[in-house]
DNA sequence: AAACTCCATTTGTCATACAATATGATAATT
DNA sequence: AATTATCATATTGTATGACAAATGGAGTTT
C-alpha cells in the first residue's frame, strides 16, 4: 500500500474506490465500525473518520443501529475530483477525455461567445498572456498542455459565472490528478509517427487560439464561437487518435 | 440553533458558513482543536469529525505542528451542494438562478441536439412522458417546477455523457436544498399580476417543450438546439422579472 | 553561510467508556 | 384481532485521556 497518505485517507481511497468502482453496491451494509477496525488494523477512531470522508461525497451513509449503507448513485457526489478519479479508473482508457472533451465541446463554444461580450480589458490581457505563452510552448508538450489549460481557464472565467468557473476548476484538477494525460507520451519510441502527427495538429491548434483570442479582443462573439467550435473538432479527433494509438 | 442534525454536522455547517461567506479568510489559522472543543463545548472527537468534512470539501488543510489552515478559494469544492448553498447565501437574491439559468443557456442547446442524435427510444419514451406531466401540471407551481426539473434531464441524461449527468444532478440538488425556489411564491397577495405573468408565460413555455420534444423525437437536431435557445430566452426573463419583484 | 540536531507544538492515532438512536420484539390496550 | 405502547438490543454518536508522528524553528556545528 503506498505511503503518500495517512491512515484515513488511504482507508477513505479503498474503500471509495471499492464503492464507485461497483465491488459494494447500493444498499449493501458496510461491516460494522469494530469489524473494520479488525480488517485494516487501524483503531475505531481511523476508521470513523474515513467513513466521514466517505459520507461527505455522498457514498455512504451512516444510522445508528442501521449500520454504514452504500448510498444510491444519485447521492453521490461525482464531481469530487477523487470520486470521478475513481470511477474513471473502472473505466477503458481514454473515456475521461472522451467524455471531458464532448462536454467542453458543448460549453466552450458558447462560453467564447459571452466571453468576447463580457471580458474586461484585465481578462483580454490575460487570455493574451496565456496565447503567447502557448505559442513559446510548442516544442514541450508538457509546456503546451499547462498552456493550453491556461488559456480555456483564462477564457471561461471571463464569462463571471461563478458555475461555470467551478466546473472547469473541477475538471482541471481531476484532469490534472488522474493519469489520462501521462498515458500517450511514455511511448515516443515506436511511435515516432504520433509525435510528428502531433505536431502536425499543433500548427493547426496554433491557429485556431489565434483566431479565437483576436475574435475575443475584437467583441466577436460568433467568430469566437465559430473559431472554438473548429478548435474542439479537432480536439476531438486528436482524442480519438490517441485512444485508438493506446489500445496497441 | 436546529437540531435537524448531530453535533458534528452543525459544527460543520457553522465553520463552513464562515469560511465560504468570508468570515475566516484563506490562509488564516483555525484555532487549535482543544481551543475548538472549548468554544463549541463538545468534544475533540466531534470537532476533529467535523474539520474532516470541511477538508474534504477542500475548505481547510490540518497539519501537524502548523494547525488547520483555510484553504485558497480555487482548492474548495464548489460544486459541492452545500458549498454551493452556503456561498449564495452570502449573495443577494436570485444570483443562484441567475448563474444557473445563464450555465443553462450554454449547456442546454448544444444537449438537446446531442440528445436528438444519441436518444435511444426508451429515453424519448422517458422525455415524452416527462413532457406529458409538464401538460397536466400548468395549474399547480410545485408540481410544475417538478415536472420541468425532471423533463430537462431526463434530455441531458439521453446524452450519454457522465460528466453532464453529474453537474445537472449537483444543479437540481442545490436547487432542491437551496430555497431559490420558495422565495416568490408567498407574496401572492398584492403580486396577482406577477401570477397572471407566470401563467402567461407558461402557455408559451409549454409550446417551447413540446416543440424541442417533437424534435428530439424526429432527430432534428437543429431544431431542438433553437427551441431550447428560445425557451432558455424566456426562462432568463423570467428570472429577471422574478428578481425585480423580490427586490421591492 | 549551510547543514545538522534537538525541541516544542499541533495534529494523528489508539483505547475505553458511555450516550443517543433506530429497529424489532413483546406486552398492553382497545 | 388489530393497534398502540413499552422495552430490549444493536449500532453509531460523543466524551475523555493518553501517546505517537510530523513539522517548523531555534540553536549548534561545520
Amino acid at each position: 500500500m503506498a505511503l503518500r497518505f495517512n491512515l484515513r485517507e488511504q482507508i477513505v481511497q479503498e474503500i471509495g474506490r471499492e464503492i464507485v468502482q461497483g465491488r459494494l453496491r447500493p444498499g449493501e451494509n458496510l461491516p460494522q465500525e469494530y469489524l473494520l477496525c479488525q480488517q485494516y488494523q487501524v483503531s475505531r477512531t481511523v476508521i470513523r473518520e474515513a467513513l466521514k470522508g466517505l459520507s461527505t461525497r455522498g457514498l455512504v451513509k451512516a444510522r445508528p443501529r442501521v449500520g454504514t449503507q452504500v448510498c444510491a448513485r444519485k447521492d453521490w457526489q461525482m464531481l469530487d475530483p477523487d470520486v470521478l478519479i475513481w470511477y474513471f479508473e473502472g473505466k477503458p482508457q481514454g473515456e475521461f477525455l472522451r467524455h471531458l472533451t464532448e462536454i467542453r465541446a458543448m460549453i466552450e463554444p458558447a462560453a467564447a461567445e459571452l466571453a468576447a461580450q463580457r471580458a474586461t480589458p484585465e481578462e483580454i490581457a490575460r487570455i493574451e498572456k496565456c496565447f503567447r505563452q502557448l505559442e513559446k510552448s510548442i516544442a514541450s508538450p508538457k509546456q503546451w498542455i499547462e498552456a493550453d489549460i491556461e488559456f480555456h481557464v483564462s477564457i471561461l472565467n471571463a464569462c463571471h459565472n461563478i458555475l461555470l468557473q467551478s466546473l472547469v476548476n473541477t475538471l482541471r484538477k481531476t484532469l490534472l490528478k488522474s493519469r489520462a494525460l501521462s498515458v500517450p507520451l511514455p511511448e515516443s519510441g515506436p511511435g515516432q509517427n504520433l509525435t510528428s502527427g502531433i505536431e502536425l495538429g499543433i500548427d493547426r491548434s496554433v491557429y485556431h487560439h489565434q483566431q479565437i483570442f483576436s475574435a475575443i479582443r475584437d467583441r466577436d462573439g460568433a467568430a469566437a464561437c465559430r473559431h472554438m467550435q473548429a478548435l474542439l473538432r479537432d480536439v476531438a479527433a486528436a482524442v480519438e487518435t490517441l485512444i485508438s494509438l493506446s489500445e496497441r
